[in-house]
DNA sequence: ATATGTTACGTAATAATATAACACAAATAA
DNA sequence: TTATTTGTGTTATATTATTACGTAACATAT
């Protein structure tokens, strides 16, 4: 018999796998692994190893993305991210935060891309970089009324 | 006066510069900054920082793309990519390839989220990872005729 | 129960990627 | 010229990730 993860809760995670999924959903911006590690220290973990194996583990059932753009990880906030089969990110480059999207169009234009140039495709990751509207609106206030 | 970079020849290049693009130039796939170094010591190259400097110059002029998920640089093959204000990767990671293409559609898509998002985009980079077309037809020749 | 295969764990060492800090030289503009 | 910017070369260091090794926990088949 074969466990199928799809949500959170319902998977039966380890010890480390939850330590290192609970601090990034707790986190409201993406995580290094160091910074993992060193959150977690108290918790009795050591070794970078520790931190990159539950990575590595919870990448793979679909709880956490890596954001390729600036080594760090974030717990998935998007649950319909799997069947759209593509995920984006719109990061700040201000505050740090990563906005996760997923658009059905955008998946399918570049698998008709793929297809048409007789490339298999295994995984897409989109990520934009920028400011967010909070922080817009931040320095917008600093810079005098408009 | 301000020059303007658009295409490889026409812009003046320091002898790092040089080095750098024309070694990626010449590659049939992306490098990484250490294994520029490494076919440019003999050039006079020595350290990383050469390498590094030279690549962040040859990005800013849009000479050069980084591959976020693969901590590797690629020479610019598609001249029209600054017009469309969205580049994209097929990586294939059996043979390392990066086929670089450029969509208006998926270029808009995503402008479009954004706007409605209220974020300010600056940059955009997709990668598609999975197999090249020539790689899949090697790997079906050598599992037998079907 | 015992053996087997699989997955996870912990630790140490090391590899791979990237930047900081400093002093100096060349090109550019005023 | 003088000032300013840009690039250079070097050393040291920071950050991110993996290899290698041995052990423990767990499922399950005999
Ligand atoms: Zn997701
Ligand atoms: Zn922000
Ligand atoms: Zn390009
Ligand atoms: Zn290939």
């Amino acid at each position: 018999m074969k466990e199928v993860a799809m949500a959170t809760a319902e998977v039966k995670l380890t010890k480390n796998q939850r330590l290192v999924l609970d601090l990034l959903c707790a986190s409201d911006a993406p995580m290094s692994a160091y910074s993992i590690l060193d959150q977690l220290r108290t918790e009795g973990l050591r070794a970078p190893l520790q931190v990159y194996r539950a990575l590595d583990k919870l990448i793979g059932l679909g709880l956490v993305h890596r954001l390729e753009s600036m080594n760090a990880f974030v717990a998935c906030a998007h649950p319909a991210c799997h069947a759209v089969e593509m995920v984006g990110f719109a990061i700040c480059e201000t505050c740090g935060k990563a906005l996760e999207f997923a658009d059905n169009d955008v998946a399918e234009i570049l698998s008709g891309w793929a297809s048409a140039n007789g490339f298999d495709a295994k995984s897409t990751s989109i990520e934009i970089k920028g400011t967010c509207a909070s922080c817009q609106e931040k320095s917008e206030d600093s810079s005098g009324a408009e």
